[in-house]
RNA sequence: GGUGAUGUAGCUCAGAUGGUCAGAGCGGCGGACUCAUAACCCGCAGGUCGGUGGUUCAAUUCCACCCAUCACCA
């Protein structure tokens, strides 16, 4: 292949900075991270970047409540989160954090850009404000009920039930959920961006950066309801950057983000002579440049940015491709289910080319959802990467370890199989470079499976054991190995830490996607040790096990949710609700979350794990009264077995609230 | 509520301008082999292609409606 070599700016989202990375975030690392390694190994040059999302009210708010600057927070869970990625084997040449001065200056330099070509001007808009906190709200801050449906406590912009939109000034009863005040309505000047002025050049953009077809359908969506100007200020208090000539306004979040890409690109440009920024971004700029994205944000990045890139005299990207989102076991990621897995969760037990390997599995082009079923998986790992593709250099290395000290022969036994799989490379590369990942495993995998058909077919063990046919054993195994080598240098965009180990194998210095056909021979190979192992089921049971202990919290079930059907009476008395006094409540070592409880209920004592230590210190708790769910089934867990579960509300951390009874009520007692 | 996406064998998914398009892998069952991490190889699978109507000589593939799941509604 000699192809012309490209250049190519590649972007992840940016994580925001408030939270742990789960298997949900690893679905768009690992794709775009596989887009790049795959680019970079057919020899173009490309640059994948990605950086911390660092502003916003709910940083702001966060780090409040841990009693930190937003600073200290974003640092603290940015690096875990690089951790965890790089963990994962996300190659970012770049990781940087929109809350720096490369991203201050170039929001600067957009934001004045765009002011000077008028696409900027200011309107007075009224918002709720809570004056305890003396801080506007941001829709999801303010809580109420439904105006349409009357249901409680459902978020400032939409309803959960009954899915109708509207604004915060909209909701019966309105309250903020940071202080639980009314919120008053107060006037406040914003900046817009004139999204609407930019109908046409994004019509065009859209056609030329022939995005997915659920992307144009989308975006034709919103075209035909008319676009809106964008609100991009916001009052202080707000974490982010000062807009200039201003005292108190500050830059939305979300316009700050996507330019985050550019400052981390920036960045890496003031440390790497070789990459010009403006070679890539100033308008007319001819190479290519792409935004892997989930279907969530699809709006901010076809529709505002490049709006933004163009009214500012940038280059837009050459395209953007959306994912879908992940279900485990087909439902919804669930803390209760203990299928809400953290990234690290899953490090502490299995190799990440299980699941970098899974999700190629199953990744296409569009905005599907995907999802991981665990069962599924530990029978689709074991089945192709240790059954198929890893058995076949096991069953070839060693014969030629034990017969001809490590050393291949110097030609192939079957030239036309090997020309066969060195053929497959440019329908691999086409389904790679289309993000047809599953297509690229599926024909992968047939390969793998023709590999052990022909080693099976020429029964090398038969032939070892006659010394005048030894020789067609060396040429046949040195087939079976490239074979091998062939299908890894294909997955190792996928698979790099097995490629890696599968290059050592070979003692190779390097792999290039040509390398794929160019046959290895007359070479000496190491001695095979095992590539991969098996995945046990238990590990995944204890990965599920720790992550619903790690969120064991008796976590509130909010009213009307829809999730939640009604119960008859003799349902509700199945549950056996008793009164408890806490006997003892004593920290649970290595559990971040957890108090052991051992609990006087009348007839005896129960001893119970509850999520509650980041809100309660355990002397305060001794000789209290709570609700315990009596029947509950006793659930095992890493650190003893819990007998029950004790009642509590609110969201978690520091906000949790054990539930009482009023004074008088005895352990034991029956609540009904 | 509006808009869009998805709904195919136990599981995970392919598939066709409407007529050999009812498929693969895994599981399961039967057989073979023993080089290999009980891996691999051969054979077997009869699932109303979410439901109900309609268009057509013919629909799982087109249309309408309905149900379920998911997303978006700045």
């Amino acid at each position: 292949m000699t192809a012309p070599q490209r250049k190519i700016f590649v972007s992840s989202a940016l994580p925001y900075a408030n939270g742990a990375i789960h298997m949900g975030h690893l679905v768009e690392y690992l794709q775009s991270d596989i887009w790049s390694r795959f680019q970079k190994l057919r020899g173009h040059r490309c640059t994948y970047v990605c950086a911390a999302d660092a502003h916003g009210t709910p940083i702001m708010v966060k780090a409040r409540e841990e009693k930190i600057t937003p600073e200290q927070l974003v640092s603290r869970v940015s690096k875990e989160q690089l951790e965890d990625l790089r963990a994962f084997g996300v190659a970012f040449d770049n990781f940087h954090s929109t809350h720096s001065a490369e991203n201050e200056e170039l929001v600067g330099r957009i934001y004045t850009a765009l002011r000077e070509a008028g696409h900027i001007y200011t309107k007075s808009i009224e918002q709720a404000f809570d004056e305890k906190e003396k801080m506007f709200l941001p829709d999801r801050f303010v809580r109420g009920t439904c105006p349409r449906c009357k249901s409680e406590d459902q978020y400032g912009d939409a309803c959960e039930v009954c899915g109708a939109t509207y604004t915060p000034h909209d909701l019966i009863a309105p309250v903020s959920v940071l202080s639980g005040t009314t919120p008053v309505w107060r006037k406040s000047e914003h900046y817009f961006f004139r999204l609407s002025a930019f109908g046409t050049q994004l019509r065009q953009w859209m056609t030329r950066a022939s995005l997915h077809q659920n992307i144009t359908s989308k975006l034709e969506e919103w075209f035909e309801a008319g676009l809106q100007d964008w609100d991009i200020s916001r009052d202080a208090p707000y974490f982010g950057f000062l807009i200039p000539g201003t005292k108190d306004k500050y830059f939305y979040v979300w316009l700050d983000a996507p330019i985050g890409y550019l400052a981390s690109f920036l960045h890496l440009c003031r440390q790497r002579p070789d990459l010009d920024f403006d070679e890539y971004w100033a308008s007319g700029a001819n190479t290519e440049a792409y935004h892997f994205i989930g279907k969530d944000i699809v709006y901010f990045h076809t529709l505002f940015w490049p709006a933004v890139l163009a009214g500012s005299g940038l280059r837009q990207p050459t395209s953007v491709f959306a994912h879908g989102f992940l279900t485990i076991n087909g439902k919804k990621m669930s803390k209760s289910r203990g299928t809400f897995i953290n990234a690290r969760t899953y490090l502490r037990h299995l190799d990440p080319n299980y699941l970098r390997y899974y999700y190629a599995a199953k990744l296409g082009p569009g905005m599907d959802d995907i999802d991981l079923s665990l069962d599924d998986f530990a029978a689709r790992v074991n089945a192709d990467l240790v059954g198929k593709l890893v058995n076949i250099a096991s069953r070839c290395a060693g014969f030629i370890s034990r017969n001809f000290s490590g050393r291949m022969s110097a030609t192939l036994d079957d030239q036309d199989l090997f020309d066969r799989f060195a053929g497959a490379s440019e329908q691999i590369a086409a389904h790679y470079e289309e993000r047809e990942y599953s297509k690229a495993m599926r024909v992968i995998m047939s390969l793998a499976d023709e590999a052990n058909r022909y080693i099976e077919q020429k029964k090398p063990w038969l032939l070892a054991r006659d010394p005048a046919q030894l020789a067609d054993v060396q040429t046949i195994c040195t087939q079976g190995l490239n074979l091998f080598r062939t299908l890894m240098i294909y997955l190792s965009p996928v698979l790099p830490s097995l490629a890696e180990k599968s290059r050592a194998l070979f003692r190779e210095k390097a792999w290039t996607w040509q390398s794929a056909a160019e046959p290895l021979l007359n070479h000496a190979i190491n001695d095979y040790e095992p590539l991969l192992v098996r995945v046990e089921p238990a590990q995944l049971e204890r990965i599920i096990e720790e992550s619903r202990e790690s969120t064991n919290v008796p976590i509130d079930v909010p009213a009307n949710n829809p999730e939640t059907p009604q119960i008859s009476i003799d349902e509700f008395s199945r549950i056996d609700l008793r009164v408890a006094k806490i006997l003892k409540a004593e920290a649970v070592e290595g559990a971040d979350k957890l108090l052991q409880l051992t609990l006087d209920i009348g007839d005896g004592t129960r001893k119970v794990f509850a999520g509650i230590k980041s809100a309660y210190e355990p002397s305060a708790l001794t000789g209290r009264f709570v609700v315990l769910v009596a029947n509950l089934e006793p659930r095992k867990m890493r650190f003893g077995t819990s007998e029950g579960m004790v009642l509590a509300a609110g969201p978690g951390g520091k906000d949790i609230f054990l539930v009482s009874p009023d004074s008088g009520a005895q352990a034991g007692m029956r609540v009904k």
